[in-house]
This record gives C-alpha cells, sequence and structure tokens, in this order.
RNA sequence: GGGCGAGUAGCUCAGUUGGUUAGAGCACCUGCCUUACAAGCAGGGGGUCAGGGGUUCGAGUCCCUUUUCGCCCA
C-alpha cells in the first residue's frame, strides 16, 4: 500500500522496477518443479558482434509476451539467455582491435594478454586458444550491451541461465554431439568436391550459400574431334579448360548425337576427353554443347560424382591455378610439351587473370571463335562473401542430411509452426537439400572438433584412423590437448599425432540451443525438466538454418521434436516497406526509443504485430502505445480513488448486484475468455486488441455511468455493487495488460498489492462469481447507447458535457425498453438528464436499436 | 523459373466458420477547460476492400485469372 503518485515518469518507473525485479528474482526458474508445470523457452542468442537494432527489440518482445502470460497462468518459467559470439564477424573485429591473427599452428602460450594499445602495423600471432580467449574479452562488452537493452526493454529472463556459444558449456554440449554423432554414423569426413570461399578460406554449407545474378560472357571455343571434325563449346569459364574432362550435350539433340561416343580434342592442352550425352546440357544455351570442367559449377560436380571421370583439379584453395604436370595422370594430352607450355602461363595466377590469359592463347591458336557473348546467369557466393564460391576438393566433415528427408520432414510436421504456413518453408528446405551438411570451416573462433589423427612415419595425418576425445575430457582443444597415450612432444612428429585444425560450422552449436541449456549429456534430471521445449521463438530468414539444424539435431540425439511450438516473427521494414539491414543503410537503433516513448509503449508497438507479418517502423504506434499507458495511470488513478473515497471499500463480486454491473462483469468475462485463447493460441496482439477496445470503453462509458452511483455518501447495495464493479473492472484489465505493459502496470499494481502483478493470477472464470444473474445481457449496451445519443445532443449544441438535457424521448422495442429501464437511472445521470424528463415509447426504431430525441436545456443551472 | 505471403481510409493496421450500413488508431475538420486524464473528451468527413471473372439468396472473406510488392528457393 503506497501513496498513489500524481504524474508517472516512465524513465524513473521503468529504472525502478528493472532493479526490484531484479533482486526479487520473480523471474528465476525453479529447478524442482516438475517438467508438465513448466514452461520453456529456447531464446534465440543473438549475435552479439551483430548491431543493435530496433527489429531486436520487436522479435524479442513477441516471445516475452507470451512468456509473461504463462507465468500469470501459473507456469514456472524456463526462459534463459543466450550470446552467439561464434563466427567470423568476432574474428575481424577481435583482429582489429588487438592487433592479432591466429595461427593455429602455434602453441597455447598460458601467459599471454591481449592488448588494446599495440601500434599499428604490428600484427601479432597468437595460437587458436589465445585468440579465443581475445574473442571472449570483447564479446564480454558486446553482451553487457544487450544485456542492458533486454533489462530495459523488461524481458522476463532468467538471468542466472546465460550462455554463449563458445563457453566451456557450449563447448563441452558441442563435442558431446559431434562425438555422439560419430558414434551413430550420422558423421562422416571425406576428400570431396566442396564450395570453398577463396577469400575467407573455408569451406561452406548449402545453407549459407545465396545465388546471385551477374553479368558474364560467353566465350565460344572450337574443339577437335578425334578422327576428323570439330565443333564449338560456349563457356563462361574459359580458364577452366585445362581442368576439361568431359564435353556434353542433350541425349535428343539431333546436332551432336553422331558425336557421342567420340572424343574430343581440347585446344592448347589436347586432352582427348568422351562426347558424353547429359540431360543438364541445355540445347537451348550457348551453342548446345558444354565442357564438364572439375569444378566449373554444380552441375559439373553432379555429373563428375556419376560419371567416374577423373578429377582434374586446377583451382586451389587461395583461388589461383595449381601447377600440374601435362603427360601424367590425369593430365593425360596428346602433346603434354604443348600443354605445359601453354599452361605454365597459366599456373599461380588468380582465376580472373588466368581467364584473361587463355582467352589470349585461344586467340593465338585460332580456337577462339568470335567476340565474347554478353549474357546473366546465376552463381553461387557465400552470403557474407564478394566473390564466387568454388568447388574444390577437399577434406571436410559431414553430417548426412540427404538420406534422412522423409523422417526430418515428419519431424517438423509435429511441431506447431505459428503462423502455420512457415512449416512450408522448412519442408521445402528439406525437400531441395542436394548436400550433406558440410560441417568443418577453416577458421578458427569457433569450437574445435575433439579429434587428432595419428601422425604416419613421412608426416601424414593418417585420416582414416582419427582419435576421439574420451566424453569425460571434454571440452577439448586438439591443438592445445595431447590425445591419450601420446605426449606433446609427439605433436606433428612422425610417429606422433596431430590435432584437427578446423573448427565446427556455429549452426552446429547454435543448432544445440535446447540441448545447452537443458544440459544434454551431462544432468538427465534437468535435461528431463527442460526437453523437449515448449517453444522456439525465431525470425524467419532462418528457418533453413536454426529450426532446420536443431530439428535435424534433436532427432538424431533423442529421436524426438526439440521443442513442440515455433513462433515466427515478422521483419521490421522501413517507411518505404523496404527490409532493415545494415548494408542500406536504413536500420533504427532502439536505446533512444526507450528513452523517449518508454519500454511499454515500444513493447505495444512490437505486441500489435501478429506473428509472421512484417510491419513498418513506426513511431506513431509507440505514440500510441504511450496514450494508452497514461490512460492506464489516470483511470487506475481515479477509480481507485472512487473505491476508497470517504472509507468505502470495494468487496468482491459477490457484491456486484446492479444490473448495468452485471452485464459489465458478463462483458468482462468473455473478454478474459477471448484474451485467454489468443494467448494459448500466441496470438497475443489479438488479446492486446481486445483487451484495449474494452479497457477505452469502460473508461468512457462503464465508469460515466457509474461515477454518480459510486460517489454516493451513504452505503448502499447500489454503491456496494459499483465499487466491487469497479475493482473487478481495473483489477483484471491490468493483468490483461501486464504482458504488454509491464511497468505501468506493476506500478500501479503494487499501490495496492503486495506481490507482483506478473507473478498475479490470470483472470480466470471463477473470479467472476457475481451476486445476481444477468437477465437482460443488453441492459449495458442499452445504457451506452442511450447516453452516447445524449452525448451527440450536446456536442451538436456546442455545450459541454455536464450541460443539462432538460427532455429525452427514447423510442426502441419493448424488450430494449425493459433492459434500458434496468439501468435508467445511471444513463440519467450521467447524461445530466433532468429526472421528470424522459420519456420511454415502445415502436420499431429501424437500424439502431433506440431513437432518441434530446432537447438541451435552456441554462446550465438547473442541475 | 518454382514456392510462400501480402495488396482494405492519406498513413499504420484489424476484420473469426461467407451474413445487417467494412472497423480502430494516427492525420484532417468541428465542438467541449465535464471535479482521472487537453498526451483528454464528444462528434464529423474520408473506402470501387489491387483489377477482371465465377460460385452463392448473400463475397473483403471461397474458386479462377491478371497485376504489384515482399520473402524463400533454383
Amino acid at each position: 500500500m503506497s501513496e498513489i503518485p500524481q504524474k508517472y515518469d516512465h524513465n524513473a518507473a521503468e529504472e525502478r522496477w528493472m532493479k526490484l525485479w531484479e533482486e526479487s528474482g520473480i523471474y528465476r526458474w525453479d529447478p524442482t518443479r516438475s517438467r508438465l508445470e513448466t514452461f520453456v523457452v529456447d531464446t534465440p542468442p543473438p549475435t552479439v558482434s551483430g548491431s543493435l537494432h530496433v527489429g531486436h527489440v520487436f522479435s524479442y518482445t513477441h516471445q516475452d509476451l507470451i512468456v509473461r502470460y504463462q507465468r500469470m497462468r501459473g507456469k514456472n518459467i524456463a526462459y534463459p539467455m543466450g550470446w552467439d559470439d561464434n563466427g567470423l564477424p568476432t574474428e575481424r573485429r577481435v583482429q582489429n582491435i588487438f592487433g592479432i591473427r591466429c595461427n593455429p599452428r602455434l602453441p597455447y602460450a598460458p601467459d599471454w594478454k591481449p592488448r588494446r594499445d599495440k601500434p599499428d602495423n604490428d600484427v601479432e600471432e597468437v595460437s587458436r586458444r589465445n585468440f579465443i580467449e581475445a574473442c571472449a574479452l570483447v564479446t564480454v562488452e558486446d553482451e553487457a550491451a544487450f544485456e542492458a537493452l533486454w533489462r530495459r526493454l523488461g524481458l522476463s529472463v532468467d538471468w542466472r541461465e546465460t550462455y554463449a556459444t563458445i563457453d566451456a558449456h557450449c563447448r563441452k554440449i558441442s563435442q558431446l554431439s559431434f562425438l555422439d554423432l560419430v558414434a551413430k554414423g550420422q558423421v562422416y569426413q571425406v576428400e570431396a568436391p566442396t564450395m570453398w570461399d577463396i577469400d575467407f578460406q573455408t569451406a561452406v554449407a548449402q545453407a549459407e550459400v545465396e545465388d546471385r545474378e551477374r553479368d558474364s560472357f560467353y566465350h565460344d571455343i572450337r574443339f577437335q574431334v578425334e578422327g576428323g571434325g570439330d565443333f564449338v563449346i560456349s563457356t563462361t569459364r574459359p580458364e577452366l579448360l585445362a581442368a576439361c574432362v568431359a564435353v556434353a550435350a542433350h541425349p535428343d539433340d539431333e546436332r551432336f548425337k553422331p558425336l557421342f561416343g567420340k572424343r574430343a580434342i581440347t585446344p592448347l592442352f589436347h586432352a582427348a576427353v568422351p562426347i558424353v550425352p547429359a540431360g543438364h546440357a541445355d540445347p537451348e544455351k550457348g551453342t548446345g554443347i558444354l565442357m564438364v570442367c572439375t569444378f566449373g559449377d554444380s552441375a559439373d560436380v553432379d555429373f563428375w560424382k556419376k560419371s567416374g571421370l577423373p578429377l582434374k583439379q586446377v583451382v586451389g584453395l587461395q583461388g589461383t591455378l595449381l601447377s600440374v604436370t601435362f603427360g601424367t595422370e590425369p593430365f593425360t594430352s596428346l602433346d603434354p610439351a604443348a600443354a605445359q607450355a601453354a599452361y605454365d602461363q597459366l599456373a599461380g595466377q588468380h582465376l580472373k587473370k588466368a581467364r584473361a590469359r587463355v582467352v589470349e592463347l585461344l586467340a593465338e591458336a585460332g580456337a577462339g571463335v568470335g567476340e565474347p557473348r554478353p549474357t546473366r546467369q546465376f552463381v553461387k557466393f557465400y552470403e557474407k562473401g564478394d566473390r564466387p564460391l568454388e568447388f574444390v576438393s577437399s577434406r571436410q566433415w559431414f553430417i548426412r542430411l540427404l538420406e534422412h528427408k522423409e523422417k526430418l520432414l515428419e519431424m517438423s510436421r509435429k511441431i506447431e509452426w505459428h503462423p502455420s504456413h512457415m512449416r512450408l518453408r522448412v519442408e521445402h528446405w528439406i525437400e531441395g537439400l542436394n548436400q550433406d551438411w558440410a560441417v568443418s570451416r577453416q577458421r578458427y573462433f569457433g569450437v574445435a572438433f575433439p579429434v587428432w589423427y595419428p601422425v604416419d612415419q613421412d608426416g601424414q595425418p593418417d585420416h582414416e584412423h582419427p582419435i576421439y576425445a574420451s566424453r569425460e575430457s571434454l571440452p577439448v582443444d586438439p591443438l592445445s590437448d595431447v590425445p591419450p597415450g601420446y605426449t606433446e612432444s609427439q605433436r606433428n612428429q612422425p610417429g606422433g599425432f596431430s590435432g584437427d585444425p578446423d573448427v565446427m560450422d556455429t549452426w552446429a552449436t547454435s543448432s544445440l540451443s535446447p540441448q545447452i541449456m537443458s544440459h544434454w549429456g551431462i544432468d538427465p534430471k534437468r535435461h528431463g525438466r527442460l526437453f523437449p521445449m515448449d517453444v522456439r521463438p525465431q525470425s524467419h530468414e532462418i528457418i533453413r538454418t536454426w529450426a532446420f539444424y536443431t530439428i535435424v539435431k534433436a532427432w538424431m540425439h533423442e529421436d524426438t521434436i526439440p521443442w513442440k511450438n515455433v513462433t515466427i516473427s515478422g521483419w521490421i521494414l522501413d517507411p518505404d516497406r523496404k527490409k532493415m539491414s545494415k548494408s542500406r543503410g536504413n536500420v533504427v537503433t532502439p536505446g533512444h526509443l526507450l528513452e523517449k516513448h518508454s519500454s511499454d509503449s515500444v513493447r505495444y508497438w512490437a505486441a500489435r504485430a501478429r506473428l509472421g507479418t512484417d510491419t513498418a517502423f513506426d513511431e506513431k504506434v509507440m505514440e500510441q502505445g504511450s496514450k494508452l499507458r497514461t490512460k492506464l495511470f489516470n483511470a487506475s488513478k481515479f477509480v481507485l480513488g472512487v473505491m476508497e473515497r470517504s472509507g468505502a471499500r470495494a468487496g468482491g463480486p459477490d457484491q456486484i448486484t446492479h444490473p448495468l454491473d452485471l452485464a459489465m462483469a458478463a462483458n468482462l468475462s468473455e473478454l478474459v475468455r477471448q484474451a485467454t485463447e489468443s494467448f494459448d493460441r500466441f496470438d497475443y496482439a489479438g488479446a492486446l486488441s481486445a483487451t484495449e477496445d474494452f479497457f477505452w470503453n469502460f473508461c468512457d462509458d462503464y465508469v460515466e455511468l457509474v461515477k454518480r452511483r459510486s460517489y454516493e455518501e451513504v452505503d448502499s447495495p447500489g454503491r456496494r455493487s459499483a465499487l466491487a464493479a469497479l475493482k473487478l473492472g481495473l483489477e483484471s484489465l491490468l493483468r490483461l495488460f501486464a504482458p504488454t505493459m509491464p511497468y505501468v502496470t506493476e506500478e500501479i499494481w503494487s499501490w495496492r498489492h503486495p506481490g507482483s502483478i506478473h507473478k498475479a493470477a490470470w483472470p480466470s472464470e471463477d473470479e467472476f462469481a457475481t451476486g445476481g444473474r444477468v437477465e437482460h445481457p443488453q441492459a449495458y449496451a442499452c445504457a451506452v447507447e442511450v447516453l452516447r445519443k445524449a452525448r451527440m445532443a450536446k456536442t451538436e449544441g456546442k455545450k459541454n458535457l455536464r450541460w443539462p438535457i432538460a427532455r429525452l424521448e427514447v423510442m426502441g422495442k419493448e424488450e430494449d425498453l425493459a433492459a434500458l429501464r434496468t439501468v435508467l437511472d445511471d444513463v440519467l445521470q450521467a447524461g445530466a438528464v433532468e429526472s421528470d424528463g424522459v420519456t420511454l415509447q415502445a415502436g420499431e426504431p429501424g437500424s439502431e436499436r433506440f431513437v432518441v430525441q434530446a432537447v438541451l436545456a435552456e441554462t446550465a443551472g438547473a442541475s
């Protein structure tokens, strides 16, 4: 119980409650309660090195709305927060901040400390473990910025349950996962053509690839046919001519049918390659016949895998042409000396330069036909990359996906998607998979594979016999730790061992966010109380990655779904309806918005957007939220004042006996039912809009109608009924608004209640045990309609709303008049109708309920 | 090229299984200092529900088609 303040200062109040919530621990998960009583959220770990923007606030609010509702329903909430600090963006920042570079071959230096004050141009090489320690210093600061924002926004997270995807616990879970997949045969290592980014120097997975349309040129090149004849192929990648392993045309293409079975001779390199039919050769494209190289594109890879043709790798990991020797397998040639002479002009060159040189050489040799012809083509890029991906054969770890499509589809169908059409996104993705998950990355800031290899007498690692770490030893860093049975002195020595230098794809860890929270593989009891989780909130662009990979892992590890529900938030678009993104420069940062409009108002803006719906950024909606917040404050202040006026005390719902109050309570009960049902469907926006409508009418109509009765000096059933109904109305509405506007509702609640509103019970049926039966369900609507028409008369007469009405004639159906009679006193009082001036007349009012005629009094003095 | 979603008032958005005259807020116009609130209250104007066709007694809602935008995929 406390003094009711005159004004609401949102910044002061929000700062105060933020601290009090933390001190009281009301958002803490209780690990002793059963799974059934618990509601578990698989919170998205934000990428901390990315910039904060208003989209974060938007989607994280959506989770919190659902969480706060569930908490008020009595659920034991497990709402953790993770930080995704793995990956390239962090690596780059750390390199710049500390002037360091990772050299994974260096040993760990326990005493080394990163320094920010290092002179420029002095790049220090450090071990992977030291590099990771430096990354951790930076990410801690980023995390603090996020945490401050989340706290101010009012996310009801249990801050004791935080993790960072690079911390020891996450590395352990991640490595446990890997070992489990090894044991289950779901992971394999192979030397195979893999998509490779020549700038980032790493393999990438299908999910990280995007197609970009680019200008390109067809180069026409004349090939000879063995035994006489020739033809012209079109290619956009002449620099790969030395890697040509076949020539292909469509099986039905009459022009080339006679050539099938013969061999073509490549210009410059004089390699004899088979001329074969291939379905993927498009007769309409180029000259209709193409060269198959290892590898120009994914079609080459697919064709090569089925063909049994040799692998001629000419593109190296750096994006330069490798040195090769003609006249030896696989670089056979009918004229090795000429081939070598031509190729030596290309070896070591970057692809672009090599292309120009090949074109010149072809022209000199008379094999180039005409001028290059411009074309548009789609080229695969790493989503963060600037140059096209190459298909390079390299040794990588893969997780099996292609053979599990059916099972994964089945899992995705067991999950409830909100909105439901989002399920199609993951299903189409699964159906379209054409590669297993390439899970190794040639990077540093990530989770290591818990693997070493024996080194043979020639000093080569034996990849066929990996040494896996024991579960007990995790997490391990194979570049610092030593496998059982070896000593550090044997590292990289003949007869010794070497650690796997790669790290895992960041999704390999992120896909375990449920298991990270539940301590899978470590604490079975805790795991059982948290897994599978209730809900995964996320945005739609990462359905193919985060949602998908999480489904993969849960199925592979435990043959189950990771969560029962997925809720997909839409995007924030800028006022021109474009997606907000850093590259467009249209990102709005959220910090000042919370200060300016209040967290409650910003949350209101987010809460108005339904799941899956993109929303234009609009501060006008936040201002609307502020109006609602102010109205809540003022109305509460007033209603509490009335309830407690001159010693009167509002009683329980059994005191509600007056027909108007009963009807209002019945409507309110219906609102509660509707809001509850909406929240149960994760439709927080529907719940809010219904509550808001009701609240505004409650203030403008109901409160006005009962003002006089509740003001009465003497206790009476009518006054008791009004006070009890106001209490019921206010306390119900406050709780219905609490998920959306946690601060102002908490502030108001605290004036008269000892505990937090966020731990108060969600309104329920049994609170509406009123002291009477609703005889006329339309009584409330009748009262409101007559009151509104009385007001209209005053407005049209340009008088204030206290202006008395001398005569009021109401015509309507008898049943409506009967209902109106039961509440007429309140209507007349609220409308300031003179007591002897009212006439009710039965009749046919037409499309409306009542036809009302009001005659204003001559002077204001009468009342 | 394929898939998904969207197009409702000047703007931001609701509109449930098809059912009175399509709603809200903002903006605009008019009036009102009424003892919770002028960041308020009472009113008002403003819509060919993207276009066309169909089903139906009845379509913003269902079907077909055209078109524009967004996203995902190739």
